[in-house]
DNA sequence: TCCTGTCATGTAAGCGCTTACAAAAAGTTT
DNA sequence: AAACTTTTTGTAAGCGCTTACATGACAGGA
C-alpha cells in the first residue's frame, strides 16, 4: 500500500476477490449480499479505508440525495438558526445539505444556484422573492424543485414564510396605539432584501392608516450590526421633533439601538420606545428585554424541508405554509414620556 | 426542447456542430478556439440553460478545487465568522468551501469527513484537535491536506490558532490582580471540546499561581446559550462564600451572567465583575460593556485559508500560525467591592 | 509545386461508479 | 436424479466530462 493511497471500488473488489457490482451491493443494498461475502468486502473496505467517490456514485445513479441552499450570510444568525433545523430535517430523511451564500447579491446568488445544480442538488432552498426571472426560468427548465423560505409570495411558487409586511404593521400599530406620535424607523438594507422591504412597507402602512394620529415619521436605513444601529439611533434622536418610539426593521439593529439609548442618558422606554423583529436570543437578555415579533425560525427550517422533500418525492404538497409570528410584548415599548395611563 | 431538459455537454456540441472537445475548451481554455466557433458554442450553451456537471467533471479531470470544513455548529457565530473570512480567502483562489456540521461529536466529525473526502475536497478545515487518532490516520493515508484551527497543538499539523490555555490564564491572573480571592468560572462544555477545556485548565493555572492569595475557586460547565449562561450565573451566586469575580469560558455565558446579574440586583462590576472570551459584537453592547479576551475570528479564518491553499499546492508552509489574542479591558472587571482604590 | 510547421478541431479512452442482464450456484419439487 | 425456481454473483455498458493523441487545414518557405 502506497502513500496516499486512493482505492477505488475496483480496489476493494480485488482485495475481496468479488466483482466491482458486488461490492457496490454491499455498499448499497447489504441484503442482496450473502453474509459471508458481505463481510469479507466490508473487511476489504475497512483495510483500505475506502471511500466511495461521490462524483461517480451520483454520474452513475443519477441521483444525489442532495439538497443546496442559497442564503444571503452565514454571519446573520436567523438563517444559521433556520438552516441548522432545514438541515436537521434533511439529515433524518438522508439528504445532505449544501450552502452557499449570495452576500445579498442576486447575480451572485444565480451563480450559486447553478453550481449547486451543477453539483446535483435534487432540490434548492431560497431565501425570499427578489430575484431576476432568469433564475426561476432557469430552474423551472431543468426540472429542479425549489422552495423560498422567510417571505410569503404571490406566485405560483412554493414558499414557507410569514407576512413579513403583516407582521410590521402590527407592530407598528401597536406603537401608535400606545400614544407615540413621533416615531422612526431604523430599516434593515431594502435594497436586494425583500423582508427588509416589505417590514417597511408594513410600518408605513400602519402610519398611513393613522395619519390623522401620527405626527411624523421617518425611515433610515441600516446594515445588520449593532454598530450601525447604534449610530442609526444616534442620527434620529437628534432631528426635530425627537422621536419618542423607535421601530427597527430587525433585533441587532434595535439592540444597537438601546444601547446607545443608554448611553446617552435615555430610559428605555421611558423617555424612548424601540422595537425589533425576529427574537434573537439576546433579545431577551438585554436591559429591558426587547418588544419584537417572534420569529419561529426553526420551524420555518424544518417545515422547508419537509415541503422541499415532498416536492422532490413528487409528493403533493400545499403552495404555501404560512408560519404564525406574534409579537412578544417584553420591556423596550410603553407609552410616550408625560402620558397619564 | 422539452420540459425539465438537462442539457449535457454533447447536447452542446450537437446545438453548436462542434464535438464535445471543443466545448469542454471553450469552457475551460477558452483561448484554444478560434473566436467563431468560442461565440458558436456560447450561444448553445446560453441557448439551452447548460450546466456542466461537477461530478463528470471531478471524474475526469481529478480536480475539484473545493474544499471542505467540518465545524461544531454553525449556530456559533464564532465559526460562521471565522468560515466566512476563510471562504472569502478561497473564493479568490477560485476554490469552493463546503461544509459540515458535526455537532461537538467525534463520531460523526469522522463521518463528515469522508463525506466531505468523498465529495472530492482537496483539503480540509478542521476545529481543535480532540479526535480519534483514526481520523488523522485517515487522512494522512489518503495524502489529503488538512489544517486544524481555533486552537494550537503540539504534533506536527498544522495550526491555525491561539493559546487558549494561556489567553484564559492571562485574564484569569488579571483578575487575582485586581484583589479578587473568591472565584468561579462558568466554562463551556469541555467534552468534546478542546478550547473549552484549555481555557478552563488556563484559568486553574493561574489559581494554582496564586494558590495562597485565591480563597476559593469553582468552576461549573454551561451549554452555549444566554440562558445556560444566567442560569449558572444564578447557582453560583448562592454559593459561600459569594464569588466576587466569574470568570466565563466565552462571552455567550458572559452575557448571560450579566444579565441575570442585573436582573438580580448585583451591579457590575461593583457588587461582582465578569469576565468572557472571544469578544463577540453583542460583548461591546452589553451594559457594561464585556470585559473579554478578543480573538480575531476573521483573521484567522483567513490565515487557515491561506495555509491550507499552500498545503494543496504542496508549497512550504509554517506549521503553526499563531493567532494574537489580547485582553480588552471594558466595563465588566473592576476591583471587588469593598476595596479602597 | 511540394514540404513543413502551426494551429484548430476531432476521436476516443477512460475517470469511479451503478445496474440491466447473463450466468452460475444453491435450493425445491417431482 | 432431473427439472425447475430462486438466490447470488459476474459482465459490461454507460453516466458527463477531460485530455492525449490523431487528423486536417492552412500558411509560408523552398
Amino acid at each position: 500500500m502506497n502513500e496516499t493511497f486512493r482505492p477505488t471500488l475496483n480496489d476493494v473488489a480485488r482485495a475481496a476477490g468479488v466483482s466491482t457490482a458486488t461490492v457496490s451491493r454491499c455498499l448499497n443494498e447489504p441484503d442482496r449480499v450473502v453474509p459471508a461475502t458481505r463481510e469479507r468486502v466490508m473487511r476489504a473496505v475497512k483495510d483500505l479505508g475506502y471511500t466511495p467517490d461521490f462524483g461517480g456514485r451520483a454520474l452513475a445513479s443519477r441521483r444525489t440525495k442532495t439538497v443546496g441552499a442559497v442564503i444571503p450570510t452565514m454571519e446573520n444568525a436567523i438563517f444559521a438558526r433556520g438552516l441548522q433545523a432545514f438541515q436537521e430535517t434533511l439529515s433524518e430523511a438522508g439528504v445532505t445539505l449544501l450552502v452557499a451564500g449570495s452576500g445579498y447579491d442576486s447575480e451572485r446568488e444565480a451563480e450559486q444556484v447553478r453550481a449547486l445544480v451543477g453539483r446535483g442538488a435534487d432540490g434548492l432552498l431560497l431565501i425570499g422573492l427578489a430575484r431576476p426571472q432568469a433564475t426561476y426560468d432557469y430552474l423551472r427548465q431543468r426540472g429542479t424543485p425549489y422552495v423560498l423560505a422567510w417571505n410569503l409570495g404571490d406566485t405560483s411558487d412554493h414558499f414557507i414564510g410569514f407576512d413579513n409586511l403583516r407582521a410590521a404593521a402590527e407592530i407598528a400599530s401597536k406603537v401608535i396605539e400606545l400614544g407615540h406620535r413621533d416615531i422612526a424607523m431604523i430599516a434593515g438594507v431594502t435594497s436586494m432584501n425583500d423582508r427588509a422591504a416589505d417590514r417597511v412597507e408594513g410600518v408605513r402602512s400602519a402610519m398611513r392608516r393613522a395619519i390623522s394620529e401620527v405626527k411624523s415619521f421617518d425611515v433610515i436605513e441600516a446594515p445588520y450590526t449593532f454598530e450601525d444601529g447604534a449610530t442609526a439611533f444616534d442620527r434620529l434622536v437628534r432631528r426635530t421633533p425627537r422621536p419618542t418610539a423607535v421601530i427597527c426593521g430587525n433585533d441587532v439593529l434595535a439592540v444597537g439601538a438601546i444601547s446607545r439609548a443608554k448611553a446617552l442618558g435615555l430610559g428605555v422606554p421611558g423617555d424612548i420606545s424601540i422595537t425589533g423583529f425576529d427574537d434573537i436570543d439576546i433579545a431577551s437578555f438585554v436591559e429591558p428585554a426587547l418588544t419584537t415579533v417572534h420569529v419561529p425560525h426553526r420551524r420555518m427550517g424544518s417545515a422547508a424541508a419537509q415541503v422541499l422533500l415532498r416536492l422532490i418525492a413528487n409528493e403533493p404538497v400545499e403552495p404555501r405554509v404560512e408560519i404564525g409570528v406574534e409579537i412578544v410584548m417584553r420591556g423596550s415599548l410603553g407609552p410616550p414620556p408625560g402620558t397619564t395611563p
